[in-house]
RNA sequence: GGUCCUGUAGCUCAACUGGAUAGAGCAACUGCCUUCUAAGCAGUAGGUUUCAGGUUCGAGUCCUGACAGGAUCACCA
C-alpha cells in the first residue's frame, strides 16, 4: 500500500469512528497540497459537513487528530478552512525512495492480457510525407508505447493508402512529363519524384480547365472534362481491371515511394508491426453490408443503395453501399475493422486520423456496435487537430507544405548549429556529435509536436516554433545528461549508489522531498496517459521532473555533501531520476544523450 | 443552416477531472559560472480565464445563450 492509499484508509476509517458514516474509498480524493501552504497532501472537507454536521474548521480538525494519532506517515497537519494539510514525516520519504529504486520495472506495469491495435501514419503513395504527418507517426508511435507500459499486447499497423484517383493522377503526368526518370536519374527519395508528378498534373489540370473556360465551358464543367482527369479516371478503371501496363507501372512507382518512405520512417524512429494496403481491402466490407440488411441495421433505397439511418444517434442517413454495387470509403472501413479483428483478435482498436475525419468515425464505431461486434466499445478515434502554418493550410497540391524530410534535417542541421556555438562538442568524434545534433534535432521536434494535448489545432512557425531552451526536448535531454555526468564522477570516486546504505540518514531536504515525490507519481502520469490516449500527459510530467531535478540540483551541490551516506542518497536520487527522463522520453520515442 | 472541436498572460501551453491567491516556458528586465555541464538556477513584471446569465459552500472546469476561429454534413477518400 503506498502513502496515498493508506491516509486514504485512514479517513475512511476517520468516517467511521468519529460521524459513524461509512465513506467508498474511491469516493475519498487526496491532493497535492500547494506550495504555499505547509503539507504534501490535502484533503477538502467541504463535501462532508453534512456528515459531520460542524463548521469546515472543526470538521478538519478532528479528521486531522484522528489521522495523526492512528496513521503512521502522517506527522502533523493543519487547517486552512476546510482544507486539511496533511504533514507528512519527512523520512516517509526515503523509504519512497527505496522502494521505487528497488523496483528494475520503471514504469512498466504487468500484463494485462489485452490486445490493442494502433493504426497510425496511413499515408497516401502519390507524395511525401509533411509536417501533419509527423504529428499523426510521432503521435501514434508514442501512444503505442504508453499503452505497452501500461500492460497491452500492441500491434502498430500501417494501413497504406496505395490505390485510387489520386495515385493515378501522379502515374498520368509521370506517363507525360516523366521521360523515363527514376529516383535514380533524378537523385531524388521515391517519395519524392512521386510528388513532383502529382504538381505536375495539378498545374497541367489546372491550365486545361483555364483553356475549357475560356472557350466558353462553366467552371464545374471545365473542372469535370478536362482531358487529364479523364485520363486519371479512365486509368483507374484499368487498374481495377488488371491492367498489365497501368499495373506494373503502378508497382514501379510505388516501389520508389516505398522506398522513399522507409528513410523518412526511420529518420523519425517509428516502426510497424503490420502493414495493411487498401489494393488488398478495399473491396471488403460488402459481405458487412449483407450482414447489415439482414439485421435490418442497414435498409435499401429504390436505386439498390445501402444506407444506415443513425438519426436515433443524433447523426443522419448514411450511405453505405452505392446504387451501382460498388463500395465507399465506410464500406471498406467496415471490412477492415472485421479483418483486423480476425487477425489479432483485438480488444481494443485505436485509429490515429486527423480530426477532419470526426464524423466518419463516429458513424463507423456506430455502425459497428449496432452490427453487435464485439471490439464495438474497443474502438477509438484519436483524433488530433491540423498543424497550420503562418501563412495558412497546408496544400500537398499547390506545393504549400514542410516537408517532413525538409524539416528534420533542418532542426538537425539547427541542432549542430546551436551546439557547436555552445562549444559543447569537445571529445566528440565526427560520427558521435552527428548522433548528438539527430537526437537533439529530433528531440525538439518530437517534443514540440507531443507537449500539445492532441485535440488542438497548433501553429507552427519554422523560424521560432522549435526552441532549445525552456520546456523543450533538449532542456530535458540536457537534464539527463548532466546527471549521466554526475554519475560517471560518482564511480569514478568510487561512490556506492547502486546498493547504498542510508541507516544514517535522519533528515530529508525539502528540494529532495518534492523530487521523490514527483518520482513516485510516474507510474500514475503513465496510466493517466493511456486513459486520455494523450502523450502530452507524459511530456508535461518530464519537464516537470527535470525542472524539480535542477532545482535541487542547484540547491544541493551533491559532491560538496560530507557524509558519504548522504552523499550516495543524493547520487542515487540522481540515478533514478535520470532512469525516469530517459524511460519516459522512450515513450514520446525521444532519446537521450549520455553527454551534451 | 445542423453537428462536433477550440477559445486561459504579448506569444506557445498547463491547471491532478468542481477546490485555496489560475501556473510554466518564450519574449522583456535583475541577479548567479575560483568549475558536480549556465541548453541551468533565483527573482521582477505581465490575467475581468472571449462575453452574459445560471447551478453551489466553492466555477477556467458543469448547464443555457451569445461571440470568434476551425472541421464536417458527397453514390470523394
Amino acid at each position: 500500500m503506498n502513502i496515498q492509499e493508506s491516509i486514504i484508509a485512514g479517513i475512511q476509517l476517520a468516517f467511521q469512528n468519529i460521524y459513524n458514516h461509512e465513506v467508498a474509498v474511491d469516493q475519498l480524493s487526496l491532493a497535492p497540497t500547494r506550495k504555499e501552504f505547509e503539507g504534501t497532501y490535502t484533503f477538502v472537507v467541504f463535501p462532508y459537513l453534512k456528515v459531520s454536521q460542524t463548521t469546515p474548521e472543526a470538521t478538519a480538525n478532528q479528521i486531522g487528530e484522528y489521522l495523526k494519532a492512528n496513521v503512521t506517515e502522517v506527522a502533523g497537519f493543519n487547517v486552512v478552512k476546510g482544507f486539511l494539510n496533511l504533514e507528512l514525516n519527512e523520512l516517509i520519504w526515503l523509504n519512497v525512495f527505496k522502494g521505487l529504486y528497488a523496483n528494475p520495472d520503471l514504469g512498466q506495469l504487468p500484463s494485462n492480457g489485452q490486445k490493442v491495435m494502433v493504426e497510425y501514419s496511413s499515408p497516401n503513395t502519390n507524395k511525401p510525407l509533411h509536417l501533419g504527418h509527423l504529428r499523426n507517426n510521432f503521435l501514434g508511435y508514442s501512444v503505442a508505447e504508453i499503452l505497452k507500459a501500461n500492460g497491452y499486447d500492441v500491434t502498430k499497423a500501417n494501413l497504406v493508402n496505395d490505390r485510387g484517383i489520386h495515385i493515378c493522377k501522379s502515374m498520368v503526368a509521370y506517363q507525360h512529363w516523366g521521360n523515363g526518370e527514376t529516383p535514380e536519374s533524378a537523385n531524388l527519395k521515391g517519395d519524392h519524384l512521386a510528388g513532383k508528378y502529382y504538381v505536375i498534373f495539378d498545374k497541367e489540370y489546372k491550365k486545361q480547365i483555364e483553356a475549357l473556360k475560356a472557350e466558353g465551358n462553366s467552371e464545374e464543367e471545365a473542372k469535370k472534362n478536362a482531358p487529364l482527369l479523364l485520363e486519371a479516371q479512365e486509368m483507374l478503371r484499368k487498374w481495377e481491371a488488371n491492367d498489365a501496363e497501368v499495373v506494373s507501372l503502378w508497382k514501379q512507382m510505388n516501389s520508389w515511394v516505398y522506398a522513399g518512405f522507409a528513410k523518412t520512417y526511420e529518420k523519425m524512429g517509428v516502426n510497424f508491426d503490420k502493414f495493411y494496403y487498401e489494393s488488398d481491402t478495399y473491396l471488403l466490407g460488402k459481405d458487412i453490408v449483407e450482414e447489415g440488411l439482414q439485421k435490418g441495421v442497414f435498409f435499401k433505397k429504390e436505386n439498390g443503395s445501402v444506407w444506415v439511418d443513425l438519426t436515433d444517434e443524433g447523426l443522419d442517413e448514411k450511405l453505405v453501399l452505392r446504387g451501382d454495387g460498388t463500395s465507399v470509403y465506410i464500406t471498406q472501413d467496415m471490412g477492415t475493422a472485421d479483418l483486423k479483428y480476425n487477425d489479432f483478435k483485438l480488444n481494443k482498436s485505436v485509429y490515429v486520423v486527423g480530426n477532419e475525419q470526426d464524423y466518419h468515425f463516429d458513424v463507423l464505431f456506430k455502425i459497428m456496435r449496432k452490427l453487435g461486434r464485439s471490439y464495438g466499445d474497443g474502438l477509438y478515434h484519436l483524433s488530433y487537430g491540423m498543424v497550420d502554418l503562418p501563412s495558412g493550410k497546408m496544400k500537398s497540391r499547390e506545393g504549400t507544405v514542410v516537408d517532413a524530410d525538409d524539416l528534420m534535417e533542418e532542426m538537425i542541421n539547427t541542432a549542430a548549429h546551436h551546439t557547436k556555438e555552445l562549444g559543447k562538442i569537445d571529445g566528440f568524434n565526427e560520427e558521435q556529435a552527428a548522433e548528438l545534433y539527430e537526437t537533439l534535432g529530433l528531440g525538439a521536434l518530437k517534443y514540440f509536436l507531443l507537449k500539445v494535448d492532441p485535440k488542438k489545432r497548433m501553429l507552427f512557425n519554422p523560424q521560432e516554433s522549435i526552441e532549445f531552451q525552456g520546456n523543450t526536448g533538449p532542456f530535458i535531454q540536457y537534464s539527463h545528461a548532466r546527471i549521466k555526468s554526475i554519475l560517471r564522477k560518482a564511480e569514478q570516486i568510487g561512490v556506492d549508489f547502486k546498493n547504498p546504505d542510508f541507516s544514517a540518514i535522519s533528515k530529508i531536504e525539502e528540494s529532495e522531498s518534492s523530487l521523490i515525490f514527483l518520482l513516485s507519481d510516474f507510474t500514475k502520469k503513465i496510466k493517466i496517459a493511456a486513459d486520455e490516449y494523450s502523450p502530452s500527459v507524459i511530456a508535461q510530467y518530464l519537464f516537470d521532473l527535470a525542472k524539480e531535478y535542477n532545482r535541487f540540483y542547484a540547491d544541493l551541490p551533491i559532491f560538496h555533501e560530507s557524509n558519504s551516506s548522504i552523499l550516495a542518497f543524493r547520487v542515487a536520487l540522481s540515478a533514478l531520476t535520470a532512469a525516469t527522463i530517459k524511460r519516459g522520453m522512450s515513450l514520446l520515442g525521444i532519446h537521450v544523450p549520455e553527454r551534451m
